[in-house]
RNA sequence: GCGCCCGUAGCUCAGUGGAGAGAGCGACAGUUUGCGGAACUGUAGGUCGCAGGUUCAAAUCCUGCCGGGCGUACCA
């Protein structure tokens, strides 16, 4: 269990115990929270519960007829009831009304024998409970590669995805294809004008088609295949099949360019399936035998409103040309993830620019008779792209873009992913490509691959020397630097939560840069490999807690995707 | 116009109810005959956009305003 929660178990029971006894007044007390202090001096941890529930005290007091209390009291008196146990050493009340906590240090550096012999699974907390969660990310439209932009999706995800994977959750990443509809079908008709123009026919691509020259790559592949074989083929005819094909090409194309940036999807979702198993139809029948759909200049529509109060907005559920509007596929789409599938939670990872339509899910879910609750829909703001001090677009008039594989062979996945979450999801982001690349310390991943590099060295070179520290006497771990990078170790867990229950990956950059300066100042201070013999023990203790560090850092690296190299 | 997001150190950004607001980079001044110097130490630098309010306690919550981004389709 988190050592947090553990402290605010003591704090609630002591508090519980002081009522009990007559201490303080008998009253609901609210959860306790719990804080890591700021300054020396402070403990370890506090918390402020006696000035959360200062009012509530004395009010009973005064109807009682009693003095009223100082916070400051109420805290000694909660200090008074705790429970001893090992990892606590001090309770201290403060001033104006805190319960400063401090850790015991022995404790504290018994925990890095902890973690080398229990592993990277010492960090791990306990959040899903084996619920199953999808998450559904990058989703870019099937008709080009993907563009840098989605680079930043796919950083978020994916590393949502592994952060809930090892908190307890059962996750499925999936792939949503918009494979049918307008686009898709000027998608394919621009493929067929490719084909035929590469044959010599004199032709143009549709007026909104593709105009990028990654679709005259994918003719290429299919003249490559078919020759002039299905020069031939009507209009009619061709279109579908260049639809199918490209599509096809597109998808191998995309799965290939994530692997690069190391996502992998569990499942590649046809839009188009969801209107071939009968799906739609059957979200179709639901919604009018609940008279939420309506006709309205031929269209019909659905009545969104009916499920928000505050909207009196309706959306399009099959257009007046007969086709399904976008929205009619995702209740669908939906229907199928919670219904059909029986996901207890849905992440859907969406730029920003989708706000309206993540505004509007509720009123489908509504509808369906799912709780909206069950779908967390994470809206991350866009990536400009930055070369020499100077923006760079991602995508231009000519249809030509920049792509997340062209950017990723520059600097590769680690940098990208590292840069891509380092900030929070609402913030826009300037990706810098120069800094990317920089081998210098104004690089933060660097810095950090940089520490577990060191690590590893050390190890290394005590390995090869053959020193065994299974034994170690880790109570020999007591000077500040020591204890400090201890104290950060433990954190983890924390910031694993915090990044879980609020989606927001860009925890982990910010604390594997702390984690990483932490181990650098410990390895400044303190010598670890010395050939003297009476420095034997010490070396053990400190190999410990180097390997400890060893485990840690590449953990994190791993929840971010990112490799934890043993040589740079 | 309306809706959502953002506004914190020179720059890039963390911090969403707890004590005196943090980090990285940059600037300046130092450190080093050892485990990887892609290092370390120190200094300077802030009306947390502005104004009210709620609270024992506000960068954080509420209201209004200012500035910026995004959105406001029978497109996906």
């Amino acid at each position: 269990m988190m050592l947090q929660t553990q402290l605010a178990d003591l704090i609630h029971k002591a508090a519980r115990k002081a009522q009990k006894k007559g201490d303080l007044p008998k009253f609901e007390l609210p959860e306790i929270t719990i804080n890591r202090a700021k300054r020396e001096g402070q403990g370890d941890f506090s918390s402020a519960l006696a000035l959360q529930i200062i009012r509530p005290v004395n009010n009973a007091r005064k109807e009682k007829g009693e003095r009223t209390l100082s916070p400051l009291q109420v805290a000694e008196i909660i200090a008074r009831r705790m429970d001893q146990v090992d990892f606590v050493s001090k309770v201290e009340p403060a001033k104006p009304g805190f319960l400063n906590l401090t850790i015991d240090p022995g404790w504290l550096a018994a925990q890095a024998g902890e973690i080398t012999r229990v592993g990277a699974e010492y960090f791990q907390v306990e959040l899903g409970k084996g619920e199953r969660v999808q998450v559904e990310f990058v989703s870019a439209n099937p008709t080009g590669p993907l563009h840098f932009g989605g680079a930043r999706n796919a950083a978020i995800g994916d590393t949502l995805a592994r952060l809930l994977e090892n908190s307890g959750y059962e996750v499925q990443r999936e792939y949503y294809i918009n494979d049918r509809g307008a686009q898709v079908d000027i998608f394919g008709e621009t493929l067929w004008r490719r084909y035929q123009q590469l044959h010599g026919i004199e032709t143009d691509i549709p007026e909104d088609g593709y105009p990028g020259a990654y679709m005259i790559d994918y003719a290429r592949a299919i003249q490559a295949e078919r020759g002039d074989s299905l020069l031939a083929l009507s209009d009619e005819e061709a279109v579908p099949r260049f639809r199918g094909m490209g599509l096809a090409l597109v998808t191998a194309e995309l799965a290939d360019d994530l692997g690069m940036m190391r996502v992998f999807f569990d499942n590649w979702f046809s839009e188009q399936s969801l209107y071939e198993d009968g799906t739609f139809e059957h979200v179709s029948a639901i919604l009018r035998d609940q008279g939420d759909l309506y006709l309205k200049d031929d269209a019909v529509w659905f009545a969104a409103s009916k499920y928000l109060p505050k909207s009196d907005r309706d959306e399009v559920f099959i257009r007046s040309n007969g086709e399904p509007g976008y929205y009619a596929s995702d209740i669908a789409y939906h229907y199928n993830k919670f219904i059909t599938r029986g996901f207890d939670r849905v992440i859907d990872v969406w730029a920003v620019d989708h706000q309206n339509q993540a505004a509007r899910m509720p009123a489908m879910l509504k509808a369906l008779g799912i709780d909206p609750d069950r779908l967390i829909v994470v809206l991350y703001d866009l990536v400009t792209l930055k070369r020499g001090g100077k923006e760079v677009k991602l995508s231009k008039r000519s249809g030509e873009i920049v792509t997340m594989r062209e950017v990723l062979e520059e600097v590769g996945p680690d940098a990208a992913r590292y840069l891509l979450l380092s900030r929070s999801n609402e913030a826009r982001i300037d990706f810098d490509i120069d800094l990317a690349v920089a081998e210098s310390s104004e690089n933060p991943v660097y810095y950090v691959q940089y520490a577990h590099a060191r690590v590893s060295s050390i190890l290394r070179k005590a390995e090869e020397a053959g020193v065994d520290y299974t034994n170690a006497d880790l109570s020999l771990l007591t000077c500040p630097e020591e204890l400090a990078l201890l104290q950060k170790m433990l954190q983890l867990p924390e910031i694993v939560t915090e990044a879980v229950q609020r989606l927001a990956p860009h925890h982990l950059p910010h604390y594997a840069l702390d984690l990483a300066k932490t181990f650098t100042k410990f390895y400044d201070a303190c010598r670890v490999l010395s050939a003297d013999p009476a420095d034997r023990e010490i070396t053990h203790a400190r190999l410990t807690l180097v390997r400890a560090t060893q485990i840690e850092l590449a953990y994190v690296l791993d929840l971010m995707g990112m490799n934890a190299p043993e040589v740079m």
